[in-house]
DNA sequence: TGTACATCAGTGAACGCGCGTTCACTGATGTAC
DNA sequence: TGTACATCAGTGAACGCGCGTTCACTGATGTAC
């Protein structure tokens, strides 16, 4: 059956917000093309009008996460109370349990780095979102361009490692310490001046 | 061929060690058992005299890696440069190029947080691998025990935040930049008074 | 405006391969007597 | 001390299943005239 060009290229962006949302959820290799397709309301053989193979795919739904992650930063108002709201969400219990919808870094860095394919887009997804993080937000006693992208650099470590831990974590009170502790520590350097408890 | 016993339990470790480098390398589903068993020495044939499963060997693997961990820890001086010293080694190129050999969290974390059998295993190595770091190493101007472990969980998802994205990430200045800041940044937590640049 | 034909996305059976797991067989070690 | 037998880890062929990918077929849409 033939069906009108814009269906079909719905059809294609379903499959890949779908496909996306799966990947972070369960990883690349826990996801496979006949689900993928049913969850976009298709059948497995289609599949391949629209992308050349699961591997190609992969890489399109690595820069479709990375562009989603950053325009999300962008619904925060740049000021401190915007930073420190974004970093509530990033190390909320609701962005740990939503992996699907949430963080590529934190979801995908580790499969990515065994991946070649994807890993280039991967690579510059997080130069990029160093670079908005350290620009979109007010950075409290930085001036300098280095200490603000240092600062970055930072946190994003911090931000990412604390999700993947709180994950890895069965312990539901220690899972939430983790994300709490990070939490605590970076709205303090997000926020005015250096506090800092004794 | 029956063999002596000491010489079957020399390969079940065996096997145990080399799965455990190779699982950390290229995760789980990377690794299939027959490469396993040739790197061990043996043919694929008598995996199942040796573990039940494949799960079963990855949930050991967890953790024979995680008391790996702990023990690393051991042969850095209860010191501040102990602790300097094993923070620069956590951090170094080194540990990057060498997940096979790394740290358990860093490599599986994120793998594990979607497997169900091993996920209990690893609760319990970060909840030791924080206890250690709290515990071993001296830091400075923190007397409460709470605000010792708080430090260390922060520093946790650094180290860890910091070797993924690293490994995830293709262009060497940046993967390096990003091991770096992080470096300076807990030197000048473990190490004497805070130091902070402006 | 109507008719004939080409196009092309969707369908589901089928293919091929890899991989976890099983199994019949081997033969040296340990044991019984 | 010697002989007969049970044991059991190793071997590699084989099994079964899942999954990525292909393919012949369908039939509505678009196009040619």
């Amino acid at each position: 059956v033939r069906y009108p060009p814009e269906e079909t290229a719905e059809k294609h962006e379903r499959i890949l917000e779908v496909a996306t949302r799966m990947f972070r959820d369960r990883g690349f290799s826990g996801v496979n093309i006949s689900e993928l397709m049913k969850a976009a309301g298709l059948t497995h053989g289609s599949f391949y009008n629209h992308f050349e193979s699961k591997q190609t795919l992969a890489s399109e739904c690595v820069l479709h996460a990375a562009s989603q992650s950053l325009t999300k930063m962008d619904r925060y108002p740049t000021t401190e109370t915007g930073h420190r709201n974004y970093i509530r969400a990033y190390l909320s219990v609701a962005h740990r349990d939503d992996p699907g919808n949430g963080c590529l870094m934190a979801a995908l860095a580790s499969e990515v780095s065994r991946e070649q394919p994807a890993k280039k887009s991967m690579t510059r997804h997080v130069e990029l979102f160093v670079d908005k993080l350290s620009s979109h937000f007010p950075w409290p006693g930085k001036r300098a361009k280095r200490a603000k992208r240092a600062e970055a650099i930072r946190m994003t470590a911090s931000l990412v490692g604390a999700v993947i831990l709180s994950r890895a974590v069965e312990d539901e009170a220690f899972s939430r310490e983790i994300l709490n502790e990070v939490l605590s520590e970076l709205l303090g350097r997000a926020g005015g001046e250096e506090q800092r408890a004794a």
